[in-house]
DNA sequence: CGAGCAATTGAACGCTGTCAACCCGAGTGG
DNA sequence: CCACTCGGGTTGACAGCGTTCAATTGCTCG
């Protein structure tokens, strides 16, 4: 039944106000064509989106909440291979099934086109597939940032790189520089399943960087940054990389 | 100059037999215009092929040898995020600067094409674009395989992990099973790398796989798989990812 | 033959996974 | 109102794997 999702009509403004990425700045034609395959879902945290080699019937962006894409090793250890977070796309066009398994780490509301009528759009909006495509090449980028963040041996470089990944973002879907706050959206065990680690060694990363002056601890979800350079001293990275003072440095060259 | 690539008129034959992914089964006046914009280069080993936040200039895909993907961290490390082995294409659409660094990890030839002129196809040939984004989908699922990978513990698993998918490569390419030999393309520096460790763990993992009968060293770079059942459940993936009886289960269900 | 590099081997330290106990807030029921 | 339970998070002790440093081997090339 689909009666749970009756709220279809109000998708359109939904997205628009969301100015997610495959609404912004559409041209209106096809915005509306968007809006007449658009179906807004919502699950509770845990729930499963889509079970790992299951079929892909839509692809979707995220509106609030975060999701998590995680794999099963044989062993039963499960790995995060990503977060979607708002205005993130997830789901795969041209292709028949997922090599994910896709839930909801938070509770979450999600809008989704079915695969089919989406693809079929292509065809009259050629617009709409380059932004899938390019939807596809930033969630590879990030994908190799996380490899190079993985295969670093230390935990705290790791943890530095997420939290000044998550302010990055932050600063960058507000628009401007949301000040030191950082409020990580997952579990310590996500959070752990995410940076290939155990919850042990998270805490004991968390509190010493509080120690040593670098984060504040406002609560087991939320930090402040007090000391952003040694920050980035600990994440090993570039200090360009998460200047806000040149944050198009990386982007852009 | 471009003198030293004037081999141009022999790229469409060159890539045909090749089969490669964005030339195989092409309507032949998309062939004939991707043939008129090709170049054949050629790059030694070691050679830098594109630099990190370089402009992108040309897409592409390896005729022969092999590319390493590579990011640097600010202290130096290197990790390797991809290897590109012949058929594979590389470079971006829709994209001003590259996030890794493309180096020759062999000597190798390429069929490149500019990017301008490539993403201008687009718009008389929306199959290019399928298959592009179809390419970049497989990217994204390798990496996200390599994100399990490099997230386990264990130096072995790993190891075994990149020999069963070398293997499952070859046989793939090649079409049918291609016996238990498999040839590492690359140095132990760059496996090293490209395994996120150091060269003395992976040559104690080598030397304790062949004191335990698993693979047999014919010499640094091939090695013989003497017990495959082994090396799987060493690896602790699903025995059906890499089972040859079974190749399809994993991409198809 | 010696220089230089890749690969291997050995020894020691350190990080982190593992197991265990503990703290704490929320929800529940007496 | 309290005792209890449960789950998430933290802390401690310890062992093991892997990094690091160092030395050795084997090979290619000049």
């Amino acid at each position: 039944m689909e009666g749970l999702h009756s709220v279809t009509s109000i998708v359109p403004a939904k997205c628009a106000a969301l100015d997610c990425a495959i609404c912004a700045d559409l041209e209106p034609a096809a915005k509306l064509e968007l809006s007449r395959i658009a179906r807004v879902r919502t699950y509770r945290a845990g729930e499963t989106i889509l079970a790992e080699s299951d079929e892909i019937g839509f692809v979707g962006n995220v509106v609030s909440g975060v999701l998590r894409l995680q794999k099963t090793l044989h062993d039963g250890r499960q790995q995060i291979v990503g977060l979607m977070l708002p205005s993130d796309m997830f789901g795969r066009v041209f292709a028949q099934t997922s090599h994910v398994a896709i839930e909801a780490a938070t509770d979450a509301t999600v809008c989704c086109y079915s695969r089919g009528s989406f693809e079929q759009l292509f065809l009259r909006f050629p617009e709409l597939e380059h932004r899938m495509l390019a939807a596809i090449s930033r969630e590879l980028d990030a994908a190799q940032d996380w490899m190079l963040l993985l295969a670093t041996q230390s935990v705290s470089e790791r943890l530095a790189t997420f939290l000044l990944i998550l302010r990055r973002k932050k600063a960058a879907t507000a628009g401007f520089d949301a000040g030191p706050l950082v409020e990580v959206p997952v579990s310590r065990r996500d959070l752990a399943a995410y940076l290939g680690t155990t919850v042990e060694s998270i805490s004991r990363a968390v509190q010493q960087m509080a120690r040593a002056g670098i984060i504040r601890i406002i609560d087991p979800q939320r930090f402040e940054i007090v000391d952003r350079q040694r920050l980035i001293a600990l994440s090993n990275h570039d200090p360009q990389e998460f200047d806000p003072a040149a944050p198009r440095t990386r982007r852009f060259g």
